[in-house]
RNA sequence: GGCCCCAUAGUCUAGUGGUUAGGACGUCACUCUUUCAAGGUGAAGGUACGGGUUCGAUCCCCGUUGGGGCUACCA
């Protein structure tokens, strides 16, 4: 145990409750938990190489399924989490079999990883706290919990009722009785917060909080702690929305006696408005990303940056922001988390992903991409054909869903305007460089005529056929180009030309050319 | 309302009791160029406000303002 930055395992935990999908605030949070641990777990590993022991049990990253019911848990959205989370690349060394054949099960010593399991554990702490006269089942009316001036009481008048007499009341109590922690009147619930430092309430403003319901359900705060410390969790980093949470699990671990986990609470995101992140900043599911076409990587390493930056006094390090995963390991540290919320930026994630997309192989890419791409594009001309097509977006696209939108073409007609229904032309477009263009009918048309000369239609040839007909006639290659540009594709945007009319093919140019060629004389 | 948290450019952030306050996205300009994107070069843009403490505060303290969280027999 001598390694000089090992101060004892680091056993976190993701507990997410399954109402919904896997939130990118959600996802940060088990982000840096993760890497956290995975760091804890890589000098381990170090120290075992060196012939050292850890006591007890060992780094992990924990996750567990708060289900604890209320009818909002659904199958479902953990399978929609757990998805997520392995999409990300956040493996859990502790919680739910991710094999989806054997849902409902867990793996690690501590389990089950399923809150709505462990209600056994729960209920024997509770009968503990009722024998050591720390809670009480309390028969207060809502009319008994309300003061004079209208406000909820805080601490109930039965606090101090013998369990005897408790039980008495129990007995009678139709609809049962919650149980009750006797919290301690004007304490000093103070914490040394990870990335806040000192943060306190004072007691009288938390009062004898409901632990378990009348129907006998646990409550959150109650079954959170009792898992953490039966899952041997050492450190709570989670989001700041729980610190109003913390001062409250504090007087269980007092009560009982239980060692407090160290706690930290990582600032929130929001959306570029300060707002609470929601629909209207676009997507807040992690699933969302994916469909976007959104590398796992460029989002890890986004996300990485919302809210913590390397720290140290390497300057080199302190601008650094393309993280691999290894780097991103090693150079964690949950000192680094700042303490103010982080808005999410999209269009610098859709940076991060451009540069992610264009660091892939061909191959690479060609695979990510196929998820996106129409199911007739490889059936129209083979996939040799669309996998040349779509080589030449790798260094265009930010996100891969746009491959439609950028490469219909390739792989389809344009509808012509003169036609009936929607067209696929840029009518502006076409008015400025084709119909509106006086020098357009002359392009068209002789260069149409060259292109069916042509025998060897590589874009080498290609380009010195076009080049010699741009010296000849005079004209800038733009001026050539793009009305052809937009005869070919419907618009003025496209690969450059020459891979263009290569890849249309000889047929498909002069069939699209001659449609204007007709048109414009 | 009560309790709690936060505050460096539009955004993510680094940093320091004395700095030309550093990097990145975005924006703008220029460049490259057959269009777009990418690339290259450059520019504009910041310590919320008011008081202290101090020889000196962006940094320390207090207040104000602004933002956020929580305020369930939800999680």
């Amino acid at each position: 145990m001598s390694h000089p930055e090992y101060t004892g395992p680091v056993r976190v935990r993701f507990a997410p409750s399954p109402t919904g999908y896997l939130h990118t605030g959600g996802a940060r949070t088990a982000l840096f938990n993760w890497l956290w641990a995975q760091q804890a777990r890589r000098r381990e590993e170090e120290i075992r190489a060196l012939g050292g022991d850890i006591d007890g049990p060992g780094s992990a990253f924990i996750l567990r399924i708060e289900d604890t019911d209320e009818n909002r848990s659904t199958e479902a959205s953990t399978r929609a989490i757990l998805d997520s989370l392995v999409w990300l690349g956040l493996n859990w060394d502790e919680g739910p079999d991710p094999d989806p054949a054997r849902f409902g099960e867990s793996i690690g010593p501590y389990g089950p990883y399923f809150q709505s399991m462990r209600a056994p554990m729960h209920h024997q702490v509770i009968q503990e706290l009722l024998h050591r006269g720390l809670a009480f089942y309390c028969p207060a009316t809502p009319e008994e919990m309300t003061g004079p001036d209208g406000k909820k009481l805080l601490f109930s008048p039965y606090r101090d009722l013998s369990l005897d007499e408790q039980m008495h009341r129990l007995e009678k109590a139709e609809g049962g009785l919650p149980v009750r922690l006797k919290a301690p009147r004007d304490v000093e619930l103070k914490w040394d917060d990870l990335v806040r430092g000192e943060i306190s309430f004072n007691s009288e403003g938390i009062g004898d909080i409901i632990i378990q319901k009348s129907n006998g359900n646990l409550l959150y705060n109650f079954a959170v702690t009792c898992d953490d410390r039966d899952m041997h969790v050492t450190h709570v980093l989670r989001g700041e929305d729980h610190i109003s949470n913390t001062p409250k699990q504090l007087l269980i671990y007092d009560a009982l006696g239980w060692p407090r986990p160290i706690f930290g609470h990582v600032p929130l995101i929001v959306g570029m408005d300060r707002a609470r992140l929601s629909k209207r900043h676009g997507a807040t599911r992690v699933e969302g990303y994916k469909e976007l076409g959104v590398l796992p990587q460029a989002l890890f390493n986004f996300l990485l940056l919302i809210g913590w930056a390397p720290s140290g006094n390497d300057a080199e390090l302190a601008n650094k922001e393309l993280f691999s995963v290894e780097e991103a390991i090693a150079a964690f540290n949950p000192r680094g988390i700042g303490k103010s919320a982080g808005a999410f930026n999209t269009e610098k994630l859709e940076y991060f992903n451009g540069l992610y997309l264009r660091s892939l192989s061909p191959e690479d890419f060609f695979r990510e991409l196929l998820p996106f791409i129409p199911d007739d594009w490889i059936s129209v001309r083979g996939e040799e054909y669309a996998v040349a097509v779509c080589a030449l977006y790798q260094e265009k696209l930010t996100v891969l869903s746009e491959i439609d939108a950028n490469a219909w073409y390739f792989f389809r007609d344009p509808s012509p305007p003169w036609e009936a229904g929607e067209t696929d032309y840029n009518i502006d477009t076409v008015e400025k460089l084709l119909i509106g263009n006086p020098e357009a009918p002359r392009i068209i048309s002789e260069l149409h005529a060259r292109f069916e000369q042509v025998k060897d239609w590589s874009a080498a040839n290609l380009e010195t056929l076009v080049d010699g007909f741009c010296a000849e006639s005079g004209l800038g290659k733009g001026k050539v180009m793009q009305p052809w540009r937009v005869a070919l594709t419907g618009d003025k945007v496209s690969p450059g030309f020459y891979e263009l009319l290569h890849l249309l093919g000889q047929e498909t140019t002069l069939r699209r050319g001659g449609w204007w060629k007709q048109r414009l004389s």
